[in-house]
DNA sequence: ATGATTTTAGACCAGGCGTCTATAAAATCA
DNA sequence: TGATTTTATAGACGCCTGGTCTAAAATCAT
């Protein structure tokens, strides 16, 4: 059987577990805690290596050793706030100590505060990446996909349960509820931006939360 | 009467190869019809000049005569398209041959179809540039939000008209109705850009027309 | 021709991504 | 210990693109 405890190489041994956001001292944690800051203000096109490097600290040499390129790059932190906002969703939705309802009022106020907190000039990873998709590698596209319905999911479990709870009216869908939430919330995130001030963001949840609990009919017949 | 037909002008004689701007002779003109699909597509800051250039048939240099800068020509593109937007919004809801919320319903036709048409590359100026705001000049800002309480002035008019027909709740605000409608419609384009399906658009506005006639309820008790 | 006006060609410089070479650090092998 | 191997840092350099500007071209007026 093989050695799997230690299984020596020869050579300087490489500084394992990036997964975890290693601290200090870690170059690569360092690019991509930047790389988070700077695309989810400018998104990804527009927006320079240098400028990033010299945020974080690192030489350019550095990044070309974690990174295969500025897309992979992107990629990468693109990953990783995926996993940041699915964790602050499941912190919030799962909480069971309060109605499910407030669980997703819960998390609204946690991304308001958050917005306020940089002043309103961070946006969402996801809608910056998701405006600039023409423009981006393929792959994001998908990725960018993959994760609204991911979000969808887990919200759609908690609206779920709002409606045995008889917050939301037994006709509607709740994982079509929770598709038109997120549809929502980007729009409004990015005017919240534009506006500099939570309204938008209020404006949008008050809306949605209203048409929980309406019987569902079809458009305006043509 | 001026003469149309050769109306000698002085100077040096354009090219007049445009290829955009359906009226030929009018480099300004074309310069501005090329800046609308690729802005609508690209963005702003990562468009480059050279791409709008080569699409309307105008050489560089004749740039710097029309326009006092990117920022100058960007502006101008974005007036036109307000003014494009402003006209077919007004196109619709002021339909008197229509109950209101079948023309909001047209409008939303309309808008699908223009999507399908460019397959879904080309987004909404107004959300293209808004995400961008940050990077942008500061005029900027203050035109994407008059720009959008404009549309939310003419929606909100055909909104009202709506309530008197018995289609909204009479406790609704037809005013923050419509400031709901572009927020969520912003992010309802993009996404149907990012999945290149008019799926996130019939989502949306689903749940737009549904919560019209709900109670209004204030936000879960927290 | 000379001058005025309109348009264009192309140079210019800044910045942006990626590469390359050099060096230091950390471990093993001899 | 010293040689070797692998990892990581360091930043200068090249090539390209992109926005801007100046000088010149092409025409009309006098």
């Amino acid at each position: 059987m093989t050695n799997t405890t230690i299984a020596r190489r020869r050579g300087r041994p490489p500084k394992t577990d990036y997964s975890v956001g290693a601290t200090q001292g870690d170059a690569r944690a360092a690019l991509i805690a930047s790389g988070l800051e700077t695309l989810t203000e400018q998104g990804f096109l527009s927006a320079g290596l240098d400028g990033m490097l010299k945020r974080a600290g690192v030489p350019k040499g550095s990044f070309y050793h974690y990174f295969a390129s500025k897309e992979a790059f992107g990629q990468a932190v693109l990953e990783r706030y995926a996993r940041y906002f699915a964790d602050k969703l499941d912190r919030h939705l799962s909480d069971d100590s309060r109605p499910p309802l407030e669980r997703v009022q819960a998390f609204i106020d946690d991304a308001k505060a958050g917005m306020a907190r940089h002043d309103y000039r961070r946006g969402c990873l996801v809608g910056n990446l998701g405006q600039e998709a023409a423009g981006l590698p393929a792959d994001y596209r998908e990725r960018l996909i993959s994760t609204l319905t991911d979000w969808q999911r887990r919200l759609a479990a908690c609206l779920e349960e709002a409606r045995h709870h008889g917050d939301i009216a037994s006709d509607r869908d709740p994982d079509r509820l929770a598709e038109a939430f997120w549809i929502g919330w980007e729009g409004a995130i990015m005017r919240a931006r534009l506006e500099r001030s939570p309204r938008p963001i209020d404006v949008f949840t008050d809306s949605f939360f209203s048409g929980l609990n309406a019987q569902h009919q079809g458009r305006p017949s043509s």
